[in-house]
DNA sequence: TGCAAGTTTTTTATCGATATTTTTTGTAAA
DNA sequence: TTTACAAAAAATATCGATAAAAAACTTGCA
């Protein structure tokens, strides 16, 4: 018995290979460690992941339910493509949620949520004003404010759908990342805040359109220079 | 060899088993085949379905994704429980989506759009007036025509979140439509036609919240009184 | 009777092997 | 050179078997 069958070595929260699987590639996917459109041959994925063809199988499955991935017929999976259209979709319908949900936030939030606001703004704003600006710390103390806000949202379909469309925002935002622009959305955070806790709906709503806006401009200029360059190479 | 690998038996669109599968327990989740909070042993569906484990396994991993099934842990799979809070959850979502849909679609139809909404009235209106009234052609009428009011939406995302919601509906509408309520929703139907083709978004959406609103209630009604009989059977 | 620890049974999660389909490669004719 | 076809290779989808975990069932003891 070299190894026991299933060693908990997980760190993560996943219970089963396939969880452990069905995260990682979300991630890989997420942070372009995987590329858009790429294949996913269950034979090579095995050897990197270190598990077996049936939990991959479900993980990609999965998966393709949250439009990370594609499947057709019989011939296997692939990295879900990209493209402005696709973003320009995914920002305007995430406006949309946000705003319902922040909306539902600020109505029947108490004082934790109100806590939470104040607490998580002052991390992101000790990253945002710090000299380093670590990409991945940024994301990281964006996210944990984001979820602040909406945190008094009752609805579970509305979390649900805006969680999926977070990440696929963040997938966007991360290759723009990596060549890294700083930017003055520190403002914009600050007025989200003040909004949401002086409980002024309009005003907080927006802001975020506002704010989700602008990170996504950024973001499709920057793929935009991106693709240029690659045709000059080419 | 008493039987090929995979017998081109399959009637509907389904291209491997995993997706016979998924697409059957689907169904037999929404048409209230398989009940609420069931247990899903895989061994028993084997029978059932006539696959193997690991097309179901795939199968119930995308319903999960899907918000159709639920799974823990080492705990196997369970269907999606049913509650009122769900039900007005659903709706609520439905309505911001379909509101937006339709107003996309109201923007960019164009003559094919208009006819599709017309046909499928009239397909509606005939089973509405009928005497029989078959509940099982009016889901597919009664879907015709919402798909044809929205076919002119261009998001990709919002179709997606918005089919899951219509079945999600589904499933609860059939509750309650078994034990069949005739009811006068033709003329709500009919406003949606009107204001649609004269391309009044307002009007359009108006008349779209008002008639899922009343649908959702006469389902929260049915079920309600179901629960009550369970009641007093016990 | 109640209940706690150990044992059996059931069920789940996974792997390796196999049949099938798709893709690639090779070859000969137009 | 291109096209068409056939054979080989690769990859997919699936099944049966197996290890591990959870649930059900004893059985001994207060």
């Amino acid at each position: 018995m070299a190894r026991t069958y299933n060693d908990q070595t997980e760190q993560n929260g996943a219970k089963t290979l396939s969880d452990q699987a069905y995260l990682q590639l979300r991630s890989d996917i997420i942070h372009g460690a995987l590329q858009p459109d790429e294949k996913l041959r269950i034979e090579h994925l095995r050897g990197e992941y270190g598990v077996g063809a049936s939990p991959l199988r479900e993980a990609l499955s999965r998966l393709t339910a949250d439009g990370f991935v594609t499947a057709e017929g019989q011939r296997g999976f692939r990295v879900a493509p990209m493209s402005e259209e696709d973003l320009a979709d995914i920002t305007r319908l995430r406006i949309l949620l946000e705003k319902q949900a922040l909306s539902q936030s600020i109505e029947h939030g108490d004082d934790a949520w109100e806590s939470r606001i104040v607490a998580t703004f002052y991390q992101l704003e000790k990253v945002e004003e710090s000299e380093e600006r670590d990409p991945a710390e940024w994301e990281l103390r964006n996210h944990d404010f984001h979820e602040a806000l909406i945190a008094g949202c009752t609805s579970k379909w509305l979390r649900r759908f805006y969680g999926i469309l977070y990440d696929q925002h963040k997938r966007y935002r991360n290759i723009a990342l990596s060549t890294e622009i700083p930017r003055d959305l520190h403002q914009e955070h600050e007025e989200l805040r003040n909004a949401a806790l002086a409980r002024d709906t309009k005003r907080a709503c927006d802001a975020i359109e506002q704010h989700i806006m602008r990170t996504a401009e950024i973001t499709l200029k920057v793929l935009r220079e991106e693709a240029h360059k690659e045709q000059e190479i080419a």
